[in-house]
DNA sequence: GTCTATACGGCGATAGAC
DNA sequence: GTCTATCGCCGTATAGAC
């Protein structure tokens, strides 16, 4: 066994790269970012990022794939949770809107710089006009389909197309509130602080349940 | 007078490039736009978009500006309309939220592909990380602060922090809406076109104002 | 005001040494 | 697996002819 075991080093490396692209990423979108500002930022060779991710594109699905399952799993099981805690009837809407938001903003995440910046990365991703299609079906798609099931099985007689509109509003929330953009902070005159997530999410909670139960209930 | 008025001709090509960075930023971002690709969709020369706009940067929010006074125009009309229906008490939450979306989706620029393709820029802008902040306050902070006083009126018992969250989740529904990403027809197996704005606006409307409700609601 | 030509640097990607 | 060197291209911007 050698003193500096070479597979941990170059684990160590990819994980800078990829932290460092998350970073880039989230703050500048796909192409803000150059790689050789992600090896500066990582501290590796330029050519190591295209050696271990094959493309730039490919380096931006990894940074998206290596949280994504984590966040699905953590999601999943908040509704399983909210389901069997309704059971046998369906959860009220606002049990599923709060699966839906609260890992999102879960302690040990939020005080995690990578999940921060992997949280910025989806805003971004999400109201791209070019990537959000493809990119949020594709590492997302199961899990949503399984929370508009639920939102169904809650409000039976609502036609989906209202249910499916209130998510829209939902992701919508969840994306410019992570985006960080200091908006609010101006226009409040300092009186919001953005970064306060604890804050965010108490308010988008009942707004959000408040939107979908009146666009959704059967007038 | 020449046959072929020079003037004409030159805010013709001016015109034609601002309408092709308009176009080109709102579909791929500032990053995502060469100068390159706006003169060649413009059919104009290269070195034209510098000269009559000093650089990148500056042709960027030339194409803003151009339609941000009618923009806060019509908005300003709307909401004085329905302070003027309301007074001498404040109007209902729902037309102040009417008065501040339903300009954007009016019927004679929904018809107008550049009042589109500017609408789908300020989606993009209102979340970008690194513009969001600057790009929104420089061009529409006194609407927005107006939009914002009327609010308080209409609600004197909120704490502001609540009027001001709310907004900020009106202005993510807009934005999402307008960033035209294919995801709602996707996950909704092709029922929902985001393309249509008619429909979008109605449930906007209910949705935003009822989240208004709740959150601003003195309990 | 417009166009040609070009400066000058940064881009993603890779071939080949180690 | 890593690093050096480099290829070929494209980026913004401008100088100078017309």
């Amino acid at each position: 066994m050698a003193l500096k075991p070479a597979g941990k080093d170059q684990q160590r490396r990819k994980d800078r790269i990829l932290d460092a692209a998350e970073i880039l990423f989230a703050k500048h979108g796909f192409d803000g970012v150059t790689l050789r500002k992600v090896a500066a930022l990582a501290e590796v060779d330029l050519a190591l990022a295209s050696y271990h991710f094959g493309s730039k594109q490919g380096l931006f699905d990894a940074v998206l794939l290596r949280r994504a399952e984590v966040l699905n799993e953590r999601r999943l099981a908040a509704l399983e949770a909210c389901e069997r805690a309704a059971a046998p009837k369906a959860p009220a809407v606002e049990e599923i809107v709060r699966a839906f938001l609260a890992p999102m903003f879960a302690a040990d995440l939020a005080r995690d710089p990578g999940w921060q910046h992997y949280f910025e990365l989806i805003a971004y991703v999400n109201n791209a006009h070019d990537m959000g299609g493809r990119v949020m079906t594709q590492f997302f798609n199961p899990l949503v389909v399984r929370f508009m099931d639920v939102f169904k099985r809650a409000m039976p007689d609502t036609p989906h197309e209202q249910i499916y509109w209130s998510y829209h509003f939902m992701s919508a929330a969840l994306s410019l509130t992570f985006a960080q953009t200091e908006r609010m902070k101006i226009l409040s005159g300092g009186a919001i602080d953005s970064r306060d997530l604890e804050a965010a999410v108490e308010q988008m909670i009942p707004f959000v349940t408040a939107g979908f139960e009146r666009l959704c209930k059967t007038a």
